[in-house]
DNA sequence: CTTGAACCTCTATCAGCTGTAGCTTGTATC
DNA sequence: GATACAAGCTACAGCTGATAGAGGTTCAAG
């Protein structure tokens, strides 16, 4: 049985982020010891390092409670598991498209000014105007 | 004098969002009407379009804050300007690279499942399994 | 003067955690 | 068996960057 602080070490998860994905019903509720504190066995530990590790692939929580319950029931087609990758996929290729717009924008305004008063500055120029741009990058962010 | 909603249509910024620059002071504080309306001048409208763009370009808010400071003295080097916005595509070209590699292991995975049952799915076993991975990816998401 | 779109404040919500305060439990050592 | 203290517990606040809704007021056109 292992205690909290154990699984933690073993997956690189946060003790509170434990406990949060047990609040949102993602890890199952853990057995108790007689004074209240959780232990664990090498099934949580499995299903933690799932969890994780879908995290470092950039799935969402939702889209991993999916993927989840599918691995539960090892029977049926994978066809949905492979589905919410591929979906994924296309969010990830999405993303990278956006950034390298950014990116290029970035890299032009950075490399035009020439380092003098912030009255000429070609940042602060082009940050005024998006006209000065190049690509249109209407979505907001990241 | 525009009213709020002339300004959210003219940058393309939610009512709320205008609001809650305000309450944050990322805009100034807006002049009223008798009534207590917010009412705004053509300054105002710049300084939004100046946030909306930067935030197009994936400035956070901090950013955003310290660039508005620096466009507010004209007279200084903008060296400052330009180092944020070096960070701001060194953050960029991070992010692309993370996302690279995600892409890579996700375009993988799902290449390698053939469609069958959920106990031979590739995509579960790798999400089960770091060590089918080709590249590190240690820290989370995005 | 009436209507109704647009405005107001306040509060709650989202993802995905992270951190703190203040207390209790488990375990190793003597 | 006593003691020390690391590690556990709950509960709640806070982060980013907005967004939504309730319930009430104001402005401007006709
Ligand atoms: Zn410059
Ligand atoms: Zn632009
Ligand atoms: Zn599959
Ligand atoms: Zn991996």
């Amino acid at each position: 049985m292992l205690a909290i602080g154990t699984l933690s070490r073993r997956t690189g998860t946060k003790v509170q982020t434990i406990r949060y994905y047990e609040e949102i019903g993602l890890m199952n509720e853990a057995g108790r010891t007689a004074g209240g504190q959780r232990r664990y066995d090498e099934k949580d530990l499995d299903r933690l390092a799932f969890i994780r590790h879908s995290r470092q692939l950039g799935f969402s929580l939702d889209s991993i409670r999916e993927l989840l319950d599918l691995a539960d029931n090892p029977a049926q087609s994978c066809s949905e598991a492979d589905s919410i990758a591929r979906r994924q996929l296309g969010q990830v290729e999405q993303r990278i498209k956006r950034l390298q717009a950014l990116k290029k924008e970035l890299r032009r305004m950075v490399a035009e000014c020439d380092g003098d008063s912030v009255a000429e500055c070609k940042v602060l120029e082009v940050l005024r105007d998006h006209s000065e741009c190049l690509t249109e990058h209407n979505e907001i962010g990241a």
